[in-house]
DNA sequence: TAATTGTTCTTCGTATACACTTTGTCCGGA
DNA sequence: TCCGGACAAAGTGTATACGAAGAACAATTA
C-alpha cells in the first residue's frame, strides 16, 4: 500500500506547469477560451487549482506555441486566428506532411503500417457507429502516426504544432469531414505501405487540397478577418 | 506625443524572462554554454544577476525551443545537437526555405528587392574587408529578410527557428563558408526579383544543397552521436 | 563486495510582498 | 454635456522565502 502511494506519486511525474500547459490548450481548442478573451494569471490559477508560478510557465509556453497573445504588462488573451493564417497554415501543412508522407512511406516498418491499417479499422467501424467524435480523434491519431514514423523530431514536433492549430481554427467543420476524408486517408496509408515516396507525397497533397477547400467553406462566416 | 512616449516606453519595456531568454539562446549558440553543460536555475539567476523566476519562464521556452533539455526533478542540461539532427533540420529547411522562396519572389515588392540588393551590397564589401564575422551577419539578415518578405508568420517563425539552430550547430564552419555562399545568393535574390516563384524554388534548393554539404563536411569530428 | 542508509543538492510548487502600469471611475469645471 | 485630471482598483513583473520530494552520491554496515 505504500508502494501504490509511491507508485501513484512516480507516476504523478508530470509536473504541474505541463498540466496546466495541456489543460490550457485544450481549452482553448475546445473553445471554452474564447479568442481575444483575457486570461488573467490569477483566474487561471482558480481555474485549474494552482498557484501564479505553474500557470505563468505554462502561459510562455502557450505563446511560443500561438495559442496566446502576452502584451507586457497588460497580460495574456487568447491568440485570434485570422482567416489569412488559415492560408498560411496550409501552405506550410503542405510542404512538410508531403515530407513527412514520402518519409513514412521509405522507412516505414511492416509493424508500422500495422498501426495505420488498425487505425483506418477503427475510423471504419466508428464512422458506421456514426460516432464522429471518435472519427475525429483516430483522424488526429492518423495523421500524428504517420510523422512519428517519418522519424524527423523536428518536422514531427513543428507539423504537430501546426496541426493542432489547425484543429483549433476548424473544431467545427473537422468533425463533419472527418468521414468523407476517410477515403483519402486510405490512399494515403495504401501509398506508404507500397513505399514509393512519390505516391505518398501525392496522396498527402490530395489529402491536404480537399482538407483545405473544406477549411475555406467552412470558414466563410466562422472568424472573420482580425 | 505624450502618448507616443508612453506607449514607445511601454512597448519598449522588455521583461527580464525574455530578456534572459534572448541571453540564454545567444549564450548556447555562441558555445558559451555547452551541450550536456548543466544549467540550474541558481546558476544562471547568478550569471544573468536576477531571480530565478525569470530564468524558469525562460528555461520553459528554451526547452519548446529546442535549445534546452529539461528532466523532471532533475534540472535542465543544453540540448546536444546530432549529426542525425542536422539532416533531419536540413530536411525540414529544405521544404520550408524554397517555400519562402517562390513566396517572396511572388510577392516581393520593388523596395522588398532593393533591401535585399543592399544586404548583398554591405555583404560584398564586408568580404573585401575579410570580415567573416559580418559577413555571417548579413548572411543571416538576408535569410530572415526573405522570410520575412514572404508574409507567412507560420512559415517565418518555424524557420527562423530552424536557422538558429543551424548556426548554433554550425557557428564555426558557417563563418568560413559565408563568402562562397554568397555568390548563391546572388542567384537567390536575382530570382525572387524576377518574379518567378520556380527559379526562386531552385536557386533556395541550390544554396541549402550547398550549406548542407558544407555543413556535413564540418560536422566530421564535430558533434558526434549522442 | 554489496546493500542500505544518510546527506546534500536541486527542482517544484506555494505563498507573500511590493513596485509599477494600465485601466476604469468619479468628480469638478468649462 | 463634455472634457480632463485625480484617484482607486486590478494585474503584471520581480524578488524572496519556505517546505516537500526526488536524485545523486557518499558513508556505513553486513
Amino acid at each position: 500500500m505504500a508502494e501504490d502511494l509511491r507508485d501513484k506519486l512516480g507516476a504523478q511525474h508530470l509536473p504541474l506547469r505541463d498540466q496546466v500547459l495541456a489543460a490550457l490548450r485544450t481549452a482553448i481548442i475546445d473553445g471554452d477560451y474564447l479568442p481575444g478573451e483575457r486570461l488573467t494569471e490569477d483566474r487561471l490559477a482558480e481555474d485549474f487549482g494552482v498557484s501564479r508560478n505553474p500557470v505563468r510557465e505554462a502561459l510562455r509556453v502557450a505563446e511560443a506555441e500561438g495559442f496566446v497573445v502576452i502584451l507586457p504588462r497588460r497580460g495574456a488573451v487568447v491568440a485570434s486566428p485570422s482567416s489569412g493564417t488559415i492560408t498560411d497554415m496550409f501552405a506550410v501543412r503542405e510542404r512538410l506532411e508531403t515530407l513527412a508522407a514520402r518519409l513514412a512511406a521509405e522507412r516505414a516498418t511492416s509493424a508500422d503500417v500495422a498501426s495505420l491499417r488498425a487505425l483506418l479499422d477503427q475510423g471504419r467501424e466508428a464512422t458506421q457507429r456514426h460516432d464522429l467524435a471518435r472519427v475525429a480523434e483516430l483522424n488526429s491519431m492518423l495523421h500524428l502516426r504517420i510523422l512519428q514514423i517519418s522519424g524527423n523530431p523536428w518536422l514531427s514536433s513543428i507539423a504537430k504544432s501546426l496541426y493542432l492549430h489547425v484543429q483549433w481554427v476548424f473544431r467545427l467543420g473537422a468533425a463533419e469531414r472527418a468521414p468523407h476524408s476517410w477515403a483519402e486517408h486510405i490512399q494515403l496509408v495504401d501509398a506508404i505501405e507500397s513505399g514509393d515516396g512519390d505516391r505518398a507525397e501525392r496522396a498527402a497533397l490530395d489529402h491536404l487540397d480537399a482538407a483545405s477547400a473544406a477549411a475555406y467553406e467552412n470558414a466563410e462566416g466562422g472568424y472573420g478577418a482580425r
